[in-house]
DNA sequence: GGTTGACTTCAAGCCGGCTTGAACTCGTAT
DNA sequence: ATACGAGTTCAAGCCGGCTTGAAGTCAACC
């Protein structure tokens, strides 16, 4: 029989976050306690797995901020959630993309026969190439 | 006719950051100028391509201490940047793993008919499923 | 010789995401 | 009765990586 209810160490428990990690998040409107029992907080037990959830938005990249209103967004009853999700896959998609681009990068360094890393003609050349004192024609993508 | 030495802002305008942050960099050790000029820094052409460096391996996760150590087992003549970098590749691979598996369960929960992301079965299920009362017998990999 | 603009130093501030500490209140077990 | 453990509040601190502001210096140009 579990109870119905959760202490805030029970939903630290079973999410894996801190109490005080939970407080904070109370106070940034994350979830919200159903209840006090002289002045401690009983969450329901779907808190936990908000908690879990969470962590996993933060994983994906997902502010605090933006989870607050990814939260909002579903109170409110529409499926808004649905798009801001979409937003954040495109994002996590690039980022994967950029890192994948800075790991082919660091490979490559190492293959290159250069004596110093921060010397390494691979490395520079996928930095933009310094344009010196020329024009620069907004061909400028940054490094990787 | 480029410039032998360069000041701060020509390192600037090069590197793509900041004056301030390339006075921080050099507060770290990161980088020095070859010399001063009535209180002046001058640097050498080579400093801006250190800055690049620096940014390509800021992308790739080092921290500014990491870079240091980096550079700083370079000037010992030695080879050890290469394991450095190893090591920070796997590190990054695994990465890109992390957010490839959270990317694919952010799609997933897209395509999950559920009404709530904080209550959809396959982004919960994904993170460890809450071991209630029962023994926790370390097969806890956290959320995605 | 006065203004401009790029530089200098130093201290302090900002950001997000918590953690930590001090001082306190409960309910329960011994 | 009293000690314990888990909770409470609030303010302050920490992390990395810079940025910002104030006040000063310097060379060059008009």
């Amino acid at each position: 029989m579990t109870a119905a209810v959760l202490s805030i160490g029970e939903v630290a428990a079973r999410s894996g976050l801190a109490t005080s990690a939970i407080r904070y998040y109370e106070e940034l409107g994350l979830v919200e306690p159903v209840a006090r029992q002289s002045g401690r907080r009983l969450f329901a037990e779907s808190a936990a797995n908000r908690m879990r959830a969470i962590t996993a938005a933060r994983e994906a990249g997902f502010s605090l901020d933006e989870i607050r209103r990814l939260l909002d967004s579903q109170v409110e009853g529409t499926e808004v959630w649905r798009e801001l999700v979409e937003v954040k896959i495109t994002q996590l998609s690039t980022r994967i993309e950029r890192l994948q681009a800075v790991e082919t990068l660091l490979r490559d360094s190492l293959t290159c026969g250069c004596r110093a890393w921060d010397d390494c003609p691979i490395l520079l050349g996928a930095c933009q190439p310094a344009p010196a004192t020329a024009s620069r024609d907004a061909t400028g993508q940054d490094c990787a």
